[in-house]
DNA sequence: TTTTCCATGTAACTCGTTACATGATTTC
DNA sequence: GAAATCATGTAACGAGTTACATGGAAAA
């Protein structure tokens, strides 16, 4: 997640509601962990950071004996820089990236069967992962959000369906050799 | 790329031939960019704690006058790691993520027509990286990188197919929005 | 003769995460 | 009475990148 990605992801849930730290952290983690991921301490220095640059605006807030809120709302000139940075980042197409395939790309090292064998295991792991995004509720929190949850189901199910093509080459591959 | 898939890198290439930091980082900067990424100082400091954890051992060689080299090679132990990382890495299924995705949650903040324009493009783009990947010749550096470029592509046509699908989604629902 | 290549490394810097600190207030 | 919740923040740490330093050799 790049600052960019971070500032429309604080902005936009500031203007669908103005909201302090706290609430924000709070369903970013209970509402919103399968499309993002940012700590705690992140968010509030982002929070930070953004009212300083006056994207946002800070009022304190106390209800009772608690500990003050700031609540931040979206100042004009931060509606404007949320719709910019959503229109540059929807345009952006940086390049897929996948960590895991130094191993993909020494797997010849490994005897046929084991890779196989591991591959299967990891073809398991994103059914069931992929499973959980077909079985997940519609969000209402807006039509974006859906999007983006299909866009994970997309690539889900492009990863299960390439595991099971190379598992099923190697199969081959394996059967050619030793007959 | 973790740490892990990092010595995965390393290790593999050095067991296919020994090698020292320079030409690794010219390989890895030549021939293996598309689908791994390290910068000279990791590779570097990489190298250096391998040696030092036991898993390549070093020589000083020298030719002519230039810089003394210091050449890698895979040390028994090595092997032995470098393989149970390969396996480890091939089962594991680390969560997929998306950072541009932010962008994407909130897209009803941006008129259709100009989120429409946006993803358009994004598609163009991605159409173009797709076809980089299929005009590439065959790597003949092993099945193994083989196999991790068409990783990259099935999620490149994968992403093109989210593209597609999503806008002609949001087309149809601006035609019934304005008829 | 100037640029590029060979070859290694270090130091500073950026960035984000982990872990901790604080303290009142509901809930079990 | 203990535990979880509300609410904010800081400090230390780790990990990787950028940029720089060095210096001979080969190519342009």
């Amino acid at each position: 997640m790049t600052p960019d990605e971070r500032a429309i992801l604080l902005l936009g849930m500031i203007k669908t509601q103005r909201a302090h730290g706290y609430l924000v952290n709070d369903f970013i983690e209970k509402n919103l962990a399968r499309v993002a991921d940012m700590k705690k301490a992140t968010a509030y220095a982002t929070l930070d950071k953004l009212a300083k640059d006056g994207w946002i605006g800070v009022t304190t807030e106390q209800v009772g004996n608690r500990p003050p809120r700031k609540v931040y709302d979206l100042t004009p000139a931060g509606e404007a820089h949320l719709l910019s940075l959503i229109k540059q980042s929807l345009r952006a197409a940086e390049p897929l990236r996948f960590g895991s395939d130094a191993a993909v790309m020494f797997l010849d090292e490994l005897p046929l069967p084991e890779v196989i064998e591991a591959l299967r295991a990891r073809a398991a792991e994103r059914r069931a992962q992929l499973a959980m995004y077909e079985a997940a509720p519609k969000h209402g929190m807006g039509l974006g959000v859906d999007i983006a949850l299909d866009h994970v189901r997309f690539h889900l199910a492009a990863e299960v369906g390439w595991l099971d093509a190379t598992i099923q080459s190697l199969e081959k591959e394996l059967l050619a050799r030793a007959p």
